[in-house]
DNA sequence: CCGATATTGAAAACGAATTTCAATATCTTT
DNA sequence: AAAGATATTGAAATTCGTTTTCAATATCGG
């Protein structure tokens, strides 16, 4: 089952349209790498032949949210970005975010998860979504630091 | 040394001024538990005699996260909350959170924190600071779910 | 006390997100 | 294919928390 089916299962579930412009906007997010702000969607699905307004791109990132594919991250900037949720090359994973040049490392941790798990049994906790981000400089920003 | 003093050494350390307004928001904050978002704070602080504006408030509680008494964390509502930061009972922590009823329940971990010190030192990469919370259902709700 | 300058607070501005609402699109039924 | 129900659209307006503006005031060192 591919994403663009996994959506529109969603919808249909939802008793929810498939419309053209929620196409548009999946197909660009879905051709999208990395972590995508609604400004970066927008602007993208706008450098195309079809117009699909600022607001009906937010909605149909919640919608897609909500279907599973991707997920909200909130880095320091207060910016609201989509994360990919789907395929083997983003399998669950989290965040070590540049603050100096904004790079975004993925880190998955097997020692993690079960701690987790520890940790939510022990205070009879139920996880419905977790983010886990630190915040630093990268390699290459403490070179260029410690090069000054 | 306490936290009256730890704000003053930060204000005089950055050549600014030790005002009437900040010393009544510090209280106000130190007087509190929890997490507070500025918007409690303005409340509290306007409750007493003496008047604060919202934007001293703001602008204090930013200056009070700079001196290391408190940090900002941010839940899934969107609204920045301050964090103690200081004394026994207000170690280094993370939070689980309910999304049904708000409640939020600290928690620290050595494991989490040494799994975190081999992630750093993997990718080459030092921490300033980091997050880490966990949204779902608390005990309580949980059960009370499970009764219907 | 004086002077330099940081700070205040109310209002305005900002910026991202959300809502409004008339027009349009979708989808099911006939 | 047409009709009807209703979800959806998109531009503009609104919301909301945060930040900035700026004349008046407070702080603090000399």
């Amino acid at each position: 089952m591919n994403e663009i089916e996994v959506f529109k299962d969603h919808l249909r579930a939802a008793g929810l349209k498939d419309t053209v412009q929620r196409k548009v906007v999946l197909n660009t997010f879905l051709n999208t790498e990395k972590h995508v702000s609604v400004d970066d969607l927008y602007r993208l699905v706008n450098r195309a032949k079809r117009h699909v307004g600022y607001a009906t791109v937010h909605r149909t990132m919640k919608l897609i949210a909500e279907s599973g594919l991707a997920r909200e991250v909130m880095f320091n900037d207060g910016v609201v970005r989509f994360d990919h949720c789907y395929g083997r090359e983003h399998k669950h994973h989290h965040h070590l975010v540049c603050t100096q040049c904004k790079k975004v490392i993925e880190f998955s941790s097997q020692a993690l998860d079960r701690e987790e798990q520890r940790i939510l049994s022990k205070h009879g906790f139920e996880s419905v979504s977790h983010r886990y981000e630190i915040f630093g400089l990268c390699r290459e920003c403490r070179q260029k630091a410690n090069r000054k």
